[in-house]
RNA sequence: CGGGGUGUAGCUCAGCCUGGUAGAGCACUUGCUUCGGGAGCAAGGGGCCGGAGGUUCAAAUCCUCUCACCCCGACCA
């Protein structure tokens, strides 16, 4: 759940208003289907289900279901997306939406334009392609690398197939923005975006090419900047609430894209590519790019036996060596040598820690990006090969992460090949090194929200990362000189923020979160269908038939989406078809029920199975309290 | 970019090692039976074996080149 309160989330609150103001709505259906379903349906619009008014016979849609699971698929959605029919692939991160897929994006996208529009944002439509001068002019021509896919045209001119559009958005404001009267000002838009991934894989989950809604800010100064920012922070909460989504907001890098404070918003999925830190009593949520590790209690232990030097042939890595000395991981020591402002750098780590390559990287001493040295440089820094690297005798700086630093009578490398060291003591036997928090936090970390003061600890869990928050400041608006007149007349550049949802990946996400063995389980709000139809014996019971015809009406006359299977299909099919395509409530409509003047009610995430007057099915639909 | 792998019917794959003119299951068409959880039987349609070149009497199969796709790799120290 989000921070933010739970109350004005709430759902519930927008259908008992949709319900006043859709009076009327179903006018057309009166007569039998509306005395079938009851008149007072009419009234419900469907706000809870997020109509599109969307209706269909399966005869009559692209049902592209396959038994199978396509052999190139790794990831659940990726095989569900292929199974349920939603997308074909065209080439390497290039998906096609078939109708089943495109309809969920496109609930998607309403419910992402209905919170913007509420938040006062402006829609507006980009080019896709746009021309090099304005990336030229931010610098990131240069800066963004292969990901940016360039292209020419007849005239040998250059562009690029758009990854993101802050620079477009701030030529547009730059021109169209006098006076800080116009400001604050939000623009968005939901657009078709190209990033030529290294290696675009699980489906539309990371493709190239992908549908985002992107939105930037644009304030007189910084405090403006922070009331949109967390305007925004709550736009985002409510939209992934609605979405039906489990997810957190968490603090983050802020990477390419530039400037200050950030934030990313998760869905927690195991099959997530980005690792986040929880802390288990707080509301602490940071990516693990960026979670401190605060420094071990306690003081370093007293230098025990004299330092020694061990054979360790063949044990090259951490494990290795453990295994070898039968000394745990967590006393010895990892030294890695990377690129520094002024030569080689050693970093040094306990055992059982990983690097954080960030925090290494905003060290003054280490060059950024990080690079590791080649092992010829190895060589010459250490007179050793990788593997037996250690800091003892080294002339080059070292820095210890903090726990690493603690230590005491631990194990590392002797600069020897083959050999290592015990019993290394800081202080002894090396000179205490440059002390600094360089590696990645792990499960049962402390929480460091208020240094520490909650007590909490950390965990560690996989995310889908959705959308992504920014306040860039002026890096923008200074490059490109995007300025306003202040109130006394003088020019001011404007303070930018800028608020990304990838909507695509949004469906691959829920889909990752709701599905079993058989299937899609589809939250309400962006099913693409709400209720399934599924009679048996359509074609051959006269009962059946009307009975459904007249049901698939009044279930349309109360703004519900509906699909019927008119199918000639033996049930099984249509049951597993229904099942795998997701549709989150199924109604059977059968010549042994109708005989009783009932139907079949199946909620797609229940197991049971309920008996249904005929009559209520409106009332039902109108009262059930969404799953 | 480096390493590995795969391209044969719409889909999933066998056949390739050991050359002799292409198969299975699913899907599709037709008929009969069946009909509440992906039916059975029967009869059919569909592939110049990713592309180009070579070896050979003969190439899906062997060789060379090429294209596409997939997997692993930028944290061994």
């Amino acid at each position: 759940m989000a921070r933010s309160g739970r109350g004005r989330l709430d759902p519930r609150r927008d259908r008992a208003r949709a319900a006043h103001a859709g009076a009327g709505a179903g006018g057309r259906a009166r007569g039998r289907a509306g005395r079938l379903i009851g008149y007072r349906a009419r009234l419900y619009c469907g706000s809870r289900f997020l109509s599109l008014r969307i209706r269909m016979r399966t005869t009559k849609l692209l049902l592209a279901t396959v038994k199978e699971t396509p052999a190139d698929a790794e990831v659940i959605s990726h095989q569900l997306m292929l199974r349920a029919g939603m997308i074909r692939k065209l080439a390497a991160g290039l998906y096609t939406w078939l109708p089943l897929g495109l309809r969920v994006l496109h609930k998607v996208e309403r419910i992402v334009r209905e919170e913007m529009d509420r938040a006062g944002a402006q829609e507006v439509l980009m080019p896709a392609v746009q021309p090099a001068e304005l990336w030229q002019e931010s610098g990131r021509w240069e800066q963004y690398g292969p990901e940016l896919l360039r292209l020419q045209d007849r005239h040998q001119r250059d562009f690029c197939f758009g990854p993101t559009h802050e620079e477009v958005i701030t030529d547009l404001v730059r021109r169209e923005l006098k006076s800080y009267r116009q400001l604050p000002a939000n623009f968005y838009q939901i657009q078709t975006k190209f990033r030529d991934e290294i290696r675009p894989r699980f489906g539309v989950m990371r493709a190239r090419e992908f549908l985002m809604k992107d939105a930037y800010s644009f304030h007189i100064d910084a405090a403006s900047l922070k009331e949109t920012y967390a305007q925004m922070y709550d736009t985002y909460s409510r939209i992934f609430t609605r979405l039906g989504l489990q997810f957190r907001p968490v603090e983050a890098d802020t990477g390419a894209i530039g400037g200050r404070a950030s934030h990313e918003f998760h869905v927690l999925a195991d099959s997530g590519e980005d690792a986040i830190a929880l802390c288990d009593r707080c509301d602490y949520a940071a990516n693990v790019e960026l979670a401190p590790a605060l420094p071990p209690l306690g003081k370093r232990a007293a230098p025990g036996t004299a330092l020694m030097t061990v054979d360790t042939p063949g044990a090259h890595s951490i494990e290795e060596v453990s295994r070898h000395l039968k000394v745990p991981p967590e006393r010895t020591v990892k030294t890695l040598l990377v690129r520094g402002t002024g030569g080689v750098v050693a970093l040094v780590l306990r055992g059982d820690h990983e690097l954080n390559p960030l925090k290494a990287e905003r060290l003054p001493a280490v060059a950024k990006p990080l690079v590791f040295v080649t092992p010829g440089e190895v060589e010459v820094a250490t007179g050793c090969e990788p593997g037996s690297i250690g800091p003892v005798g080294l002339r080059i700086p070292v820095i210890a992460d903090e726990s690493a630093a603690r230590l005491a009578d631990f194990v590392c490398g002797a600069n020897v090949n083959g050999r290592h060291l015990i019993n290394v003591n800081w202080g002894r036997d090396l000179p205490e090194p440059i002390v600094a928090d360089i590696r990645e936090v792990v499960d049962g970390d402390p929480c460091p929200s208020r240094s520490g003061e909650c007590q909490g600890k950390l965990r560690i869990r996989r995310g889908i990362e959705v959308g992504h928050i920014f306040q860039l400041e002026k890096k923008y608006s200074e490059a490109m000189q995007a300025s306003v007149l202040d109130e006394n007349g003088q020019a001011v550049v404007m303070t930018m923020g800028c608020y990304g949802i990838g909507v695509s990946r949004v469906v691959a996400a829920a889909i990752e979160q709701n599905h079993d063995a058989n299937g899609i389980i589809w939250p309400d709000a962006i099913a693409p269908f709400t209720v399934a139809l599924v009679p048996i014996g359509y074609q051959k019971s006269d009962a059946a038939r009307t009975a459904t015809d007249e049901l698939y009406r009044a279930l349309i006359a109360a703004g519900i989406d509906v699909l019927l299977d008119d199918r000639n299909e033996r049930p099984g099919v249509m049951f597993a078809d229904m099942d795998l395509i997701g549709i989150p409530h199924r109604i059977v409509i059968g010549e042994k029920g109708l005989a009783a003047g009932t139907v079949e009610y199946k909620a797609r995430n229940q197991k049971q199975v309920e008996s249904l007057p005929l009559r209520a099915v409106g009332e039902f639909f109108r009262t059930r309290s969404a799953p």
